[in-house]
DNA sequence: CCAAAAGTGTTCGTTCTACACCCATGT
DNA sequence: ACATGGGTGTAGAACGAACACTTTTGG
C-alpha cells in the first residue's frame, strides 16, 4: 500500500508577514541535468509533491511541507482542487517530476492547501527556501501562480468568515495586533477608535485582566478568542 | 489515456425542493449477486463514479450525474474532497465498485460537488432515481451521509455569500419567490415588509417593468439579478 | 524629552426591527 | 365571496463613520 500515488499531489501555499508585507514560502527546484539555465533567479515553486496511497491528504501536505522547508505544525486548510488537463504540459515540469519521483506521469490532480505562519523566522527554514513578497512572485512552474492567486482569495474569505484571523495571533493578543493583521491581509486602513468599539461588542473576543510587559509604549490590554462563541456568531446569515 | 482512473471519483449532492421541503437526489445501487437483502427499501446512494483520465472533474461529475439520473445542465460546484482511508471499508461497498467498474480498487479519493435544481420534475429523471426528503435519508453506503451533511453546510454558505440563490430562480422572479427559497434552505421566517425593503436597497436586484400573469392573486412585480453588481458587493468584508 | 502605541466620546446619518392593514386577481 | 399572495409606513433602537487629543511606557 505505501506507494506514491501517481495521480494525486498536494501543494501548499504558506503565507507569512513581516510587519508590513505579505509573503509566500517557495522552494528551489533542483533539476538533475542542467540546473536553471537562462535565469539568474533560482527556479522556485510551491512546496508540493505526490501523496502516498495510505496517507491522508492533509498528512501528505504537512509531510511534504516539512520535507521541503523544515516547517512543522503549520495548520493547513484544504481550499481547492487543480485538475486541468494541461497543468503538466510544460516539458521541463513533467521531466522534473518524473526525475524526482521515478514514476511515469500522465495526469496529476493536485489538492491545494493554504497555511499561515504568524512571524517569519527565516532560521526555522531549510536552505533553499525563500519567503517571496507577493508583488515579486513570477515565472513559477505548473499552475503555481494560479494556485497562489486562489489561495489569497480563499484565505481572505476564510479570515473574515471562519475566524482564522485568531489562529494567527498568540493565545493572548492586543486589539492593535488584530487590526494590524487585518491591514496586512486586506490592504485596508481602519479608524482605530471605531475598530476598538466594534471589537469590544464582539462577545467572542474576551478581555483578560492582564497587560503587556516590556514594551516601549503604554502597555495594552490583552484579549483572547472564544471559539464556541464565535461559531454561533458566524452561523448567522449575512446578506439577507 | 481514456481509461478510468482507479483513484479518483466524483460524487454529486443534488438538492431540490418542492414548495415546502428540501430533498436530495439518490439513485438505486444494483448488486449483481443478491440485490438488497435485509432491507425493504432499495439500496440508495449518491450519484457518483470514477473519473476518466482525460476528463475534468466537473465534466466527470456532470457525465455521471446524467448517466445515472438523466439530469442535464445542472450547475455543479466543487465543495469538498473526501480522502479518509476507511471510506471503502464496508465489504459490500468495495465489492460493488469492483463489480461495476471491473477494476481492482484500493484507494479512492472522491471530489464532492453540489447542485440544485429549482423545481423537481420527477418525469425528467430516469427510473431508479429518488428524491428523498432530508429528514428521511438513512443507511447510505460509503461516507455518503457525511457528504450530504457537508454539502448542506457548504450550500448554505454559498447561497448567502456567492449569490447562488439567484441561480435557482428563473431569470425573472418575484420577491416572494426569493424569500421562499431562503425559508426553505435556512429554515427561517423573516418579516416580509422588512425583507422587501432590504431587497429594494440591493442594487444587484433589478426591478423590471413587468408583472406576473395568470396567478390567483395580485400579480407581483418581477426582478432580475445582476451578476456584475453582485460581485462587487460580495467582495466587501463581513465581520470587521 | 522623545517616540510609539494605548485609550477615550460625541454627533449625525443610516439601518434594523416590530408591527397591521388594504389591494388585485382567479376560482 | 373567498383565498392567495402583493404591497405599503412609521417610530424607536442599534449601528457605523467621521473626527483629535491625552496617557503611559522604554529608551
Amino acid at each position: 500500500m505505501a506507494n506514491l500515488n501517481p495521480h494525486l499531489s498536494t501543494d501548499c501555499v504558506v503565507f507569512g508577514y513581516d510587519d508590513k508585507e505579505l509573503k509566500v514560502l517557495l522552494v528551489e527546484r533542483e533539476m538533475n541535468k542542467r540546473g536553471s539555465v537562462s535565469n539568474f533567479q533560482p527556479d522556485l515553486k510551491l512546496p508540493g509533491g505526490l501523496v502516498f496511497n495510505d496517507e491522508l491528504l492533509k498528512d501528505a501536505a504537512s509531510r511534504i511541507l516539512k520535507e521541503l522547508t523544515g516547517l512543522e505544525k503549520v495548520k493547513l486548510v484544504q481550499f481547492d482542487v487543480l485538475d486541468s488537463l494541461d497543468r503538466m504540459d510544460k516539458a521541463t515540469d513533467r521531466e522534473w517530476l518524473e526525475q524526482t519521483t521515478g514514476l511515469r506521469i500522465d495526469r496529476v490532480v493536485s489538492i491545494a492547501f493554504f497555511g499561515i505562519v504568524g512571524v517569519i523566522r527565516e532560521k526555522n527554514c531549510k536552505a533553499g527556501t525563500h519567503w517571496v513578497k507577493m508583488s515579486e512572485i513570477k515565472n513559477l512552474p505548473f499552475d503555481h501562480e494560479e494556485i497562489i492567486k486562489r489561495a489569497l482569495f480563499a484565505i481572505r474569505q476564510s479570515l473574515k468568515r471562519d475566524g482564522l484571523l485568531f489562529e494567527l495571533l498568540d493565545e493572548k493578543f492586543t486589539i492593535h495586533q488584530l487590526q494590524n493583521l487585518i491591514r496586512i491581509f486586506y490592504d485596508e486602513e481602519t479608524d482605530s477608535r471605531n475598530f476598538r468599539k466594534k471589537i469590544k461588542k464582539l462577545d467572542f473576543v474576551i478581555p483578560l485582566d492582564e497587560k503587556q510587559h516590556n514594551v516601549a509604549h503604554k502597555p495594552a490590554q490583552l484579549f483572547r478568542f472564544d471559539r464556541k462563541q464565535f461559531s454561533q456568531f458566524s452561523n448567522t446569515r449575512i446578506i439577507f
